[in-house]
DNA sequence: TATAATCCTGTAAGCGCTTACCGGTAAGCG
DNA sequence: CGCTTACCGGTAAGCGCTTACAGGATTATA
């Protein structure tokens, strides 16, 4: 007899012990290597385990022991209508999440994926269908005004990846301020730069106003020239950045020395609309981004930006996270530090082109 | 009073049938839009839920009506060693990742991302942890041998995005022949190359034997001079194809006129390190990719490379394995069509490029 | 060999939710 | 006005698993 007939659904524990001659208690027990079952008891039950394939149900193991064992991460993805173009997008939330995974099989915990478009007004609704199927969730940037935030933290763990906290939630965040003086100052200071634009990102993000005060107020410090406001409004997307710099050239205006980008994106898309029109980079114009995404590097000139240490952004999160469901208390502000990545889109040379500009 | 003081633990359905002052099953009736409750219980419900700040369990309720609305997905990451350096390697999967992503969310389900390391033994395991967890898996390639993966399959729904299918589950690929030959035609008929190589991926992967196959029989029926062999060996790395390149180089070998490479990050190892020795592309060498990662388009030049639809491949494979789970029987076969993308890296000149050289 | 101490193992309760089934109330009809 | 028909809403069973509790088997002690 090949296949031993499997009559009614899915296998459950009763057929494992029917099989293997003992109850359904010692079933568990040796699936969950609890107690001290006899040798023989173990073997009968693997035995039977093995020859069914069986797979304990993970639902009915949660509603037993008041633990999933599973994260959730709910983030924003493009509208779902261009599948093609909204690529690029993918690379800074998705490196987070791979931290998330990470840090979550150490502890035995899978995750729990579930994007909302952009313009998906329940988003709400959406994040709770994931909070009733984990022990806790993880909320990207911009997914729910604070209200609704600390609302549902009262409900679940819940840890917000925000550019400031929430009452009542938890928080983990890199230094936006830091980086972005460090950044400003090599520019001003280390280049000799006296006008600087911001080109942003979205209003409604925490991270983009952070980093929009800093650079103002460092700029401003070192007595430069600031360039910023509506015509310098972007959206953290390649196509927002380079159509404000079309905007610009069309407009007849004048470029300031170096361009400032609210994020990786945002410059790749200006560094593109500026080689369209002829405009040298970093050499007439110099432009850096913020986040330091995987392509930053292959980007020609190679880009001048600021690391977020991204992995480990989504790694503490579910640190903090599992500390929280594990034993009912966690950090609520946590705070990572970023590093400023000097490449060559700043003016900056490599060292092969230095030395090919040097002659041998 | 501000917060209705909870007491034990999180809040049941008992908890808001109390406050509503119905019972249980008239408000799991509102929460799941079953039957007519009059608009006066309803509402009650409603405030009830609202106040309480309720989420109902995941976990019990996918106990009691055997559906979890959850789709599994295992795939193979870089070791955990190296936060860092896989970056690139996040790409091609992350991208089908989405796809299904997308797919599940117009059913309602949510997906179960669950990694595991290159050299982690007991994948099994963690599959089987996931397969509880979810009412059917994704398994991307090389998970699991042939016969685990039958195996599997006889227990949980189950879908493979490998090159070739398995006895039992259901299968989503790309048709690697039809690219390839595509590819090799290209190089070798529109742009007359007589000597080209495959620059391989591993070979335990059904995707990499199926193009290398491909490769070889469309190359030598047109006659072109076939490099291939041990010394062509990658690993579908960046690395892997720039050790390739240094090892051949090194060796003192002359390349040839084209070089195949097994998947785009590989050949961006390959430009790489071909750069480094001053080797130009296209003009020297010509390099291919295979997939279409975003980065592609960036490189420079442009690679040349074949699409595979990567995010309908995933939206495909949840859609195949929707149906398994819903009605009992899903195709078990997808084979989806390929796109060559022609750019520069293979010879052919960008129209920006073909002015510039013809003066004006 | 009788009795106590130790181990295992089985029985049954309960996790939070859905839903079949049934009793009660309101509306319809002769 | 009494009886049928509808319609709601409540009670209770059961989803598959873990585990407290207790009983039977086994071994140690006298």
């Amino acid at each position: 007899m090949p296949e031993p007939k499997r009559p009614k659904g899915p296998l459950t524990i009763y057929d494992v012990a029917r099989r293997a001659g003992v109850s359904i208690a010692s079933v568990s027990r040796v699936l969950n290597r609890q107690g001290t079952p006899r040798a023989s008891t173990r073997e009968r039950v693997i035995r039977a385990v093995t020859e069914l394939g069986f797979v304990p149900d993970g639902a009915a193991r949660a509603l037993s022991n008041g633990l999933k064992e599973v994260v959730g991460v709910v983030f924003r993805r493009g509208d779902e209508t261009h599948f093609e173009d909204e690529d690029e997008s993918l690379l800074f939330i998705d490196v987070i999440n791979r931290g998330i995974d990470v840090a979550a099989q150490r502890r035995g915990f899978d995750v729990l994926m579930s994007s909302v478009g952009f313009n998906d007004e329940n988003a709400s609704t959406r994040i709770s269908g994931v909070a009733g199927k984990a022990d806790g969730i993880i909320l990207h940037d911009r997914m729910l005004p604070a209200a609704g935030v600390t609302r549902l933290a009262s409900t679940v763990p819940l840890v917000t990846l925000a550019g400031t906290p929430v009452r009542g939630a938890m928080n983990v965040r890199c230094d936006n301020e830091a980086g972005m003086r460090a950044l400003v100052r090599h520019l001003i200071v280390d280049h000799g730069y006296q006008s600087v634009a911001y080109l942003s990102g979205r209003t409604d993000s925490p991270d983009n106003r952070a980093r929009a005060r800093a650079f103002e107020l460092e700029a401003v410090s070192h007595g430069a020239v600031v360039h910023v406001g509506s015509s310098w409004q972007g959206n953290y997307s390649a196509a927002g950045g380079a159509k404000v710099i079309d905007g610009l050239l069309n407009a007849g205006e004048k470029l300031p020395r170096a361009i400032v980008c609210a994020n990786d994106q945002t410059a790749l898309g200006a560094m593109y609309a500026l080689a369209r029109r002829g405009i040298g980079v970093p050499h007439d114009v110099a432009v850096t981004g913020f986040d330091d995404v995987p392509v930053a590097r292959h980007l020609h000139p190679p880009l001048t930006t600021v690391r977020q240490p991204m992995q480990e952004l989504g790694a503490t999160a579910f640190d903090v996270l599992y500390s929280k469901i594990s034993t009912g208390k966690g950090d609520s502000d946590v705070v990572l530090p970023v590093q400023l990545i000097i490449r060559e889109s700043c003016g900056c040379a490599s060292r092969a082109v230095r030395a090919a500009r040097g002659g041998i």
